[in-house]
DNA sequence: TGTACATCAGTGAACGCGCGTTCACTGATGTAC
DNA sequence: TGTACATCAGTGAACGCGCGTTCACTGATGTAC
């Protein structure tokens, strides 16, 4: 036991050694998102920035897909780690306040990170399919904890239902409704899932105009101002 | 004069010749958009494809930039073609009809050409820039579309704006939306104007989502039920 | 504590590939007299 | 109507580039006795 450190660090000094060279890929990987995009992510440039040879890189990494497997799910749960940190600044029973906190923290990261942003919502990377048991857990953080805020905000009566109960719901929608009640165990009835997901796709869809410039270049000189009404309707959207 | 038909479809020979080589070169860019993203577009996979030599290609565009240019400018003008075609389907006065023959135009070409719908409304092809001065007008109509629904339909009094009028504006939004109105010669008050920007993004946001893959593979199995109630929300959203 | 061996990070050369773009050219099509 | 010239679509070779991936290798670090 030459150490106390190496048992709570990593294990071996290599391993350490090893973990550290891995992050640095990500962290190199990450750059050239930014300044390239998915499509160019290039092994070789990578390496030439880590200082070393290309065909060290795949010491680390099986391939480009796998490379890219990493960057999304790296960037997955930074998003995750930053919403989950901006709700839990917020009361547990301020549900208005944890909803605004989760789309501000969405919005914050999306602006900060506009080529991790497009990786993980923007159009698909041509040729590579994601792994569904690497990202299929840290890609649904962010709703999870959205549906999870409207349910406690319903169990806590903080949530009303807007229009008749149900009654605007198209038939063939019920059982996909009904599924994911289940699946998470939801107390919201089948309309407010229904809102729900319309208002997670509309926060998406108002960051992604943002982030992709799809607003004019001169349209909106308060986007913050924008983004504020914007996340008042979709509140009164699912009836919060 | 050889022909009566020169005059109208075209001018001389050569230049007729020369439009249709164009439209095949913008034909095949776009299924080598469709099957390899608009990063990996390639003059000389068009040129294999138009059974020409590479450099054969620079005749008729200047570079590669220019072909997106074209591709995206051909994307903008379909779509714009099918949302216009599907409103004027609709009666004049049937301003929800209206509304929705739009979105449904919408989505029903994005789910038709999803990799033309990534370009215009996905991540920003990196290292492009598109020039506003070809693009704008194209890549606004559908957006102008939609808000002269809305305005037609409040000045026929069929657009009830929700809540307290203006009201939950917050002030540094007021100017761009005045602006807005203006630019546009709007009826419209400022709180439908930003509510329908909104419904434009939420719109958007659907369809991107459906798009992209960011539901699940199995959440929802009747997209077009799911789609059809966004619908049903989104026009109570800006009161029509 | 010291030696023999195993592990493994990184090297360097090579493979075959596709790309954008330039340039001098050929030969067919159009135009002016 | 026929000839001389201009236009222009397409050729073919070349430039310099970067990519993913494989493979036999060197040499340092770790491990077992």
């Amino acid at each position: 036991m030459p150490s106390p450190f190496p048992a709570t660090t990593g294990q071996t000094p290599r391993e350490r050694a090893r973990a550290q060279t891995l992050a640095d890929i990500v962290r190199l990987g990450r750059q050239h998102l930014a300044s390239d995009g998915a499509a160019a992510l290039s092994l070789r440039a990578v390496a030439r920035d880590l200082g070393v040879v290309s065909s060290a890189v795949y010491r680390y990494v099986q391939n480009r897909d796998e490379l890219l497997t990493l960057l999304l799910v790296d960037a997955y749960n930074e998003l995750g780690d930053e919403v989950d940190a901006a709700v839990e600044r917020v009361p547990s029973d301020d549900f208005r306040g944890q909803f605004r906190a989760l789309a501000w923290a969405v919005r914050a990261w999306a602006l900060r990170e506009p080529a991790s942003y497009s990786l993980l919502f923007g159009s698909p990377v041509p040729g590579y399919r994601a792994p569904a048991e690497r990202t299929t857990e840290p890609g649904t953080r962010v709703i999870y904890r959205l549906v999870g805020i409207f349910d406690a905000a319903f169990r806590a009566g903080a949530l009303q239902v807007p229009g008749p109960p149900g009654a605007g719901i198209p038939k063939k929608l019920r059982p996909d409704l009904q599924a994911i009640q289940e699946g998470l165990s939801l107390a919201v009835p089948e309309e407010a899932v229904a809102r729900g997901v319309l208002v997670w796709t509309s926060l998406f869809g108002a960051v992604s105009f943002e982030v992709f410039g799809q607003y004019g270049p001169d349209t909106f000189s308060a986007p913050d101002a924008l983004f504020e009404h914007q996340l008042d309707v979709l509140q009164g959207v699912v009836g919060l």
